[in-house]
DNA sequence: TGGGGTGATATTTTT
DNA sequence: TATCACCCCA
C-alpha cells in the first residue's frame, strides 16, 4: 500500500467546512484517513492536540490509532490529543463532573458480571425467585440504557405487567448502583448525556474543550452514543464520522446503523465522501462481496473496486458432515500452506457461532498446527483476579457492596452467611451500604458480639488500608494488602493442585505488574483511577502482537476489522448463516452483512465450506446450502467436495429432497 | 466447601 | 449431545 492518499481519501482529510460522513468500504483505508486527518489538523491547521478527540469502540482500535498518529507526528507533538473509546471518554467526563452527577470520588465501575449479580439479587428480593431470568433482565436494562430510556420512560412504555415489573427492576437497579457509588458500562455513556442535557454550562465547557471530533465505526453507535456525539459537536459541527453501513453487525446490541442516515437529517449541510478503492482483496473477492451485498437495501450506494488483480477462483467445499468439513478444510489449509510456503498466521477460519470451532480445534491439534482461538475467558473472569480487584475497589469505594460481599470472608474472617444476612437486612432497612452499616451502633443488637466484632475489625482494616493507598505509593499499598491477607497461602490451601495455585498467583502478580506499569505512566493517578482504567481495558488485548505464528479461529463478529491472506468461511448453510433466529425474525440483511464482513476479510484466496448434515442438539439434521451462496457470482465459484459419493446412496433413500438442488449446484451450468 | 447429581438450554458480545 | 449453572449432601 502506498503512502500517498488517493483523491477521495485526500478530500476526506482536507474537508473542514462542516460535518463530514466518510463512507469507508471494507479495506479502503479508513484508519489512515482518520489518522492523517488528525495529523493534518495539528500540523497544517494549527489545531491544538488537546482540542481534538477521536473516538473508537475498542481499545485495540484506539491503540492502533494512537500508534499511527505518533508515527506521523512524533509523540511530543500529540500531547493532549484525546484518542479513546467511547467508554473511556465517558469515564473522563464523569470523573470531572462527579458532584453534578451525585457520585463520590473513587466510584466503582461494575462490569457485566457485577451488574448481573446485582440484578439477580434484586429480582430475588422483589419477586421471590426469578433469579434465573436475570440475564434477560440485564439485557433489557442495557437495551434501555443504550436507547437513552430512563426508568420512568420504561415504565411509561410498559405494555403489560411484566413490562412494568421489568421497569421497576431497572429503577431499583439504578438506585442501588448509586447507593453503592457505582456505575455500569452503559452508564459511562448515559450519565454524561443526561448531565449535558440538564446542565448547559457543563456542556459548554466540554464543547470548548473539544473543537474537532472524529468518530470511527460510526454505524456501530447506539442512540445514546449518537446523542453524546451530537451534544459535543454542538453548533460548531466540526465532526468527521467514518463508517460503513454494510459492516453493521451489532444492531442486536443496540447499534443503530440508521444513525448514518440520521446524520443526514440532523446536519443538513452534511458532506458525504465515499471511499471505494479497496487495498485489500483481489478483484474476484470484491466482485463476490459486491454481488452479495447488492441484495441489501442501501441508503448510500457504493461499489468497491481494487487494482490488485483478479485472483484465484473462490472455492466451495461441499462436505458430508461437520466432522468431514473440519477434516477437509484443515487438510486443504495444510497443503496450501505447504505448497506456497506460507505462514500459519496467513490463514483464518471464520464461522458464525462459537460452537463451530470445536471440530476445527480438534483437527488442528491432531495435526499439531498452532492456532489462536479468539474469545476465551477474559482475564477479569478469573476468580483470583476478581478477588483482588474487589479488594482494590473496596479501598477506593467502601460502599461497593459487590466488592464487599465478595471478599469479606475471603480469606476467612469468620464472617459467615448468617452474619452477612443480618448485616444485609440491617443495611437494607437503613438504605446504607454494607460497609457503612458495619459502624452503626444499632447493628450490635442484631447479631452476636463475636460477629459484630469480626465485622468491625474487617471494616477498620479496610479503612487503614485505604488510608495507606491514599497516602503512600498505591502500588506498594497493593502489594502490602496482598501480603496482609496472605492471599498466596489462601490460594495454596484452597487449591488441591499446587500447579493451579501457582498459576493463580502468577495471574495476581501479572495484575500488579500492570498496575505498576500504569502507575509509572501516570504517577499522579490514584488507586481508584488505576482500577477504573484497568476495568475498561481488557488485559487480554495484549497478546495481539505476541500471538505468534498461528492459524486464527474466530467468529465473524470477532473478525471485523482484521484481514488475512487466506480465509476459510465455514458453515455456509441455511439456519447457520443466515442463522435460524434471523430467518424467523426476518433480519436476513444483517446476516448478509455478516457474510460480507467474512468475505471481505480475505486478501488473496477465499474458501467457503458447507455440509449436508450437521450434529445439532444431539441428533443429526440435514442442511441446505446458504441462500448467500446463490447470491454470489456462480462463474467465480469452483465447487469441490468428497462428500458427493456418500450422498448418492442416501439420495435414493431420501427421495431426492434438497440434495437434488445441491447436486444441481455442483455441476457448472447446472 | 466442594463435588457430584440434576435439569435447563443451546447466536453474535467492542465496553 | 455437551455444557453449565445450581442445589444438595457429606
Amino acid at each position: 500500500m502506498s503512502n500517498q492518499l488517493n483523491p477521495a481519501q485526500k478530500a476526506a482529510v482536507r474537508y473542514l467546512d462542516g460535518p463530514l460522513l466518510v463512507l469507508a468500504g471494507a479495506g479502503s483505508g479508513k484508519t489512515r484517513v482518520i489518522t492523517q486527518k488528525i495529523a493534518y489538523l495539528i500540523s497544517e491547521c494549527d489545531v491544538a492536540p488537546r482540542h481534538i478527540a477521536a473516538v473508537t469502540f475498542t481499545n485495540k482500535a484506539s491503540r492502533e490509532m494512537k500508534q499511527r498518529v505518533s508515527q506521523l507526528l512524533g509523540k511530543k507533538n500529540m500531547k493532549g490529543l484525546r484518542v479513546s473509546t467511547f467508554h473511556t471518554l465517558g469515564l473522563d467526563i464523569i470523573r470531572q463532573e462527579l458532584n453534578a452527577l451525585g457520585l463520590k470520588t473513587g466510584f466503582s465501575i461494575y462490569d457485566s458480571a457485577d451488574s448481573l449479580a446485582l440484578i439477580k439479587e434484586l429480582m430475588r428480593k422483589a419477586f421471590g425467585d426469578h433469579g434465573d431470568q436475570a440475564d434477560q433482565m440485564q439485557w433489557r436494562i442495557s437495551g434501555w440504557k443504550n436507547a437513552f430510556i430512563i426508568p420512568e420512560q420504561a415504565t411509561g412504555l410498559a405494555e403489560d405487567a411484566q413490562g412494568h415489573a421489568s421497569a421497576r427492576v431497572y429503577e431499583a437497579y439504578n438506585h442501588h448502583l448509586r447507593t453503592y457509588n457505582a456505575v455500569d458500562f452503559d452508564d459511562l455513556i448515559m450519565l454524561p448525556v443526561m448531565l449535558f442535557r440538564d446542565h448547559a454550562e457543563v456542556l459548554e465547557k466540554w464543547q470548548a474543550r473539544i473543537h474537532y471530533l472524529l468518530v470511527d465505526e460510526y454505524q456501530d453507535t447506539n442512540a445514546t452514543q449518537y446523542e453524546l456525539v451530537k451534544q459535543l459537536v454542538g453548533i460548531r459541527s466540526a465532526l468527521t464520522a467514518v463508517g460503513d453501513d454494510d459492516q453493521s453487525i451489532y444492531s442486536w446490541r443496540g447499534a443503530n446503523p440508521e444513525n448514518l442516515a440520521l446524520l443526514n437529517e440532523d446536519f443538513p449541510q452534511l458532506k458525504v465522501i465515499k471511499l471505494e478503492q479497496n487495498y485489500r482483496s483481489s478483484g474476484r473477492i470484491l466482485k463476490a462481496a459486491n454481488a452479495l451485498i447488492g441484495n441489501n437495501p442501501h441508503i448510500f450506494e457504493k461499489r468497491l473496486w481494487s487494482d490488485l488483480g483478479y485472483g484465484d477462483p473462490i472455492r466451495v467445499i461441499r462436505c458430508k458432515d461437520d466432522e468431514q468439513e473440519a477434516e477437509q478444510v484443515v487438510h486443504e489449509l495444510m497443503h496450501h500452506r505447504f505448497r506456497n510456503n506460507n505462514k500459519h498466521k496467513d490463514y483464518a477460519i471464520l464461522y458464525r457461532g462459537n460452537h463451530q470451532s470445536r471440530q476445527f480445534e480438534r483437527l488442528l491439534r491432531q495435526h499439531q498446527i498452532p492456532y489462536y482461538l479468539s474469545g476465551g475467558t477474559s482475564f477479569f473472569a478469573y476468580t483470583e483476579i476478581k478477588d483482588i480487584m474487589a479488594y482494590l475497589r473496596l479501598l477506593s469505594n467502601p460502599d461497593d457492596n459487590n466488592a464487599f460481599v465478595r471478599i469479606v470472608n475471603t480469606p476467612r474472617r469468620e464472617i459467615g452467611p448468617g452474619t452477612l444476612e443480618k448485616l444485609a437486612n440491617y443495611s437494607d432497612q437503613r438504605e446504607n451500604s454494607l460497609f457503612t452499616s458495619c459502624f452503626e451502633i444499632g447493628l450490635q443488637h442484631h447479631m452476636s458480639d463475636r460477629a459484630y466484632q469480626n465485622l468491625n475489625t474487617f471494616a477498620n482494616w479496610v479503612i487503614s488500608m485505604a488510608h495507606q493507598a491514599e497516602n503512600s505509593n498505591p502500588i506498594e499499598a497493593v502489594k502490602n494488602l496482598i501480603n496482609d491477607i496472605r492471599y498466596e497461602t489462601w490460594l495454596i490451601d484452597s487449591c488441591k493442585d499446587e500447579i493451579i495455585a501457582t498459576r493463580k498467583m502468577d495471574n495476581v502478580k501479572e495484575l500488579t505488574t500492570w498496575l505498576e506499569r500504569m502507575h509509572k505512566k501516570a504517577p499522579e493517578a490514584t488507586l481508584a483511577d488505576l482500577v477504573s482504567k484497568l476495568i475498561l481495558l481488557d488485559i487480554l488485548d495484549r497478546d495481539d502482537e505476541e500471538k505468534g505464528d498461528c492459524v486464527s479461529l474466530m467468529t465473524l463478529h470477532a473478525a471485523k476489522g482484521l484481514e488475512f491472506p487466506h480465509v476459510y468461511l465455514v458453515g455456509m448453510e441455511e439456519e447457520l448463516l443466515p442463522h435460524r433466529n434471523s430467518i424467523e425474525q426476518e433480519t436476513i440483511d444483517e446476516e448478509r452483512r455478516l457474510a460480507y464482513v467474512g468475505i471481505t476479510r480475505a486478501q488473496q484466496t477465499l474458501t467457503l465450506s458447507l455440509t449436508a448434515q450437521r450434529k445439532r442438539y444431539g441428533d443429526t439434521t440435514d442442511c441446505e446450502p446458504s441462500r448467500f451462496l446463490q447470491e454470489l457470482p456462480q462463474e467465480d465459484l469452483q465447487w469441490t467436495g468428497t462428500g458427493i459419493e456418500v450422498n448418492k446412496e442416501e439420495q435414493h433413500e431420501r427421495g431426492m429432497s434438497h440434495l437434488a438442488t445441491l447436486r444441481g449446484m455442483l455441476t457448472p451450468e447446472g
